[in-house]
DNA sequence: AGTGGCGCCTAACAAATGTTGCTGCGCTTG
DNA sequence: CAAGCGCAGCAACATTTGTTAGGCGCCACT
């Protein structure tokens, strides 16, 4: 019963590069198929009843927490060989919304299929669910990062963490990457107004750190980036 | 293979009192033994490898991310009933330190004794995996309020989350709970400056919505702070 | 070709928040 | 008992951040 839709060396990069080839080749036939999703649609909404979850393979999702007033949160944002929902097969629904920010590209995982599978598999089991606990890390991070950093130290940490997490992805470059957010994406994220994500992000430019413009972070200073964002460079990697 | 440090009926409450009554009972003897910590004592530190996870039986327990400028976010607060660090049972430590916020008792589960008990229980072990989501979704949760919530709104969203879990975890009543926290723990929470927090807790007093004075919460008008906090009274049991 | 929307950018002003420094009080500790 | 320390409270001032408003350019419509 193996499947065409995901081949296990698709899962050689990334956050699911880190689990063992052995892992990632009983993970690839559990997906059923793979879809692709156009960018600014919203993917899945909070409270909705889901049976699979999704790996994504191109692309970058975000995910938010909206409130009544219409304020938006990002909580969290996917990068390529990231598990956007994994959470909802043990939870069966999510707590906040989910958006494709690009076109992207999903593999996907019938919560039947992975429960028939890890009822005999612990090893498998216990390696999804610290997929899902990194995921936990780095809201923590977020939430440190929202808590006690000003803005300009902020947005250099964000920019930070989406180099390292690219760089894990396979999709970054020695000298930037590609990050298609709007400067509204980037203050939905931050915490902060979009005019003011304007002034720290002229001042990034003008102290030569790095500039986003086009959908693509040019990084001019890597090292005054991440010690302006605060940002260790081994966060990531000890918690992948 | 009973065992005396644990009875099933001790988990009757809380967030673990969410599970069946089938579970608790097979989740009560994998407890090797409770154990009492001494309040503002650091309980473990970041990366330190670990090989039992806590239940929390009384007290409070704090979650925090430091960084070498010696800055200091809580990201995480815990009430009784609450595992306080089960994510190392897959991940084998912690991105984070815990610290008693007071004198607490602990119930202890060894690592070894969950996974051989897990092993062979998945219905037990996908309950703790959401455990530990339900984790994450608090730590969302708290993305939103640090991110999009000015001072006051953000400091009743979590006096209301405070008052929710309380009532929750058994310990909360009609006119308030007992929380031991001084406005510098509050200002960790809140990401804000201590003397801001104080301005803020007048502010909440003046307006008769609650007071915060020796370690105790009152709760004037209920109704007015959680409007005030923007929270929904219903989150956290939407997703218990 | 015109038009509308949206993102980027800036400036001026308003409001929120941080910082510093001080007081007083209660607790612990010597 | 005195000294020291940490917390609550407050005020004055500095800094950061939000708000409002407008201009420009690009792109997708019609």
């Amino acid at each position: 019963m193996t499947n065409d839709a995901l081949r296990p060396e698709d899962l050689a990069r990334g956050m699911v590069g880190r689990l063992s080839p052995e892992l990632r080749a009983r993970l690839a036939p559990l997906c059923s198929e793979t879809r692709v999703v156009e960018g600014r649609r919203l993917f899945s909404t909070a409270q909705e009843r889901l049976d699979e979850s999704v790996l994504l393979l191109d692309g970058l999702m975000g995910r938010y927490v909206r409130d009544k007033q219409g304020r938006q949160q990002m909580v969290a944002i996917q990068v390529p060989l990231d598990f956007v929902d994994l959470h909802s097969f043990p939870l069966g629904s999510l707590d906040h919304e989910v958006e494709a920010l690009t076109t992207a590209r999903l593999a996907v995982f019938p919560h039947e299929t992975l429960r028939a599978a890890l009822r005999d598999d612990y090893e498998l089991m216990e390696a999804l669910w610290r997929l899902t606990l990194i995921d936990g890390a780095i809201h923590r991070h977020w939430t440190f990062r929202l808590g006690r950093l000003r803005a300009l130290a902020g947005i250099a940490n964000f920019l930070a963490e989406m180099d390292c997490r690219m760089r894990i992805a396979g999709v970054g470059e020695e000298g930037g990457y590609a990050l298609p957010l709007t400067q509204p994406d980037l203050s939905d994220a931050c915490g902060m107004s979009p005019v003011h994500v304007n002034r720290i992000l002229r001042e990034l430019r003008e102290a030569e750190i790095c500039t986003l413009a086009g959908g693509h972070v040019q990084i001019m200073n890597r090292d005054k980036l991440y010690r302006t964002g605060d940002f260790r460079q081994d966060f990531l990697y000890d918690i992948l």
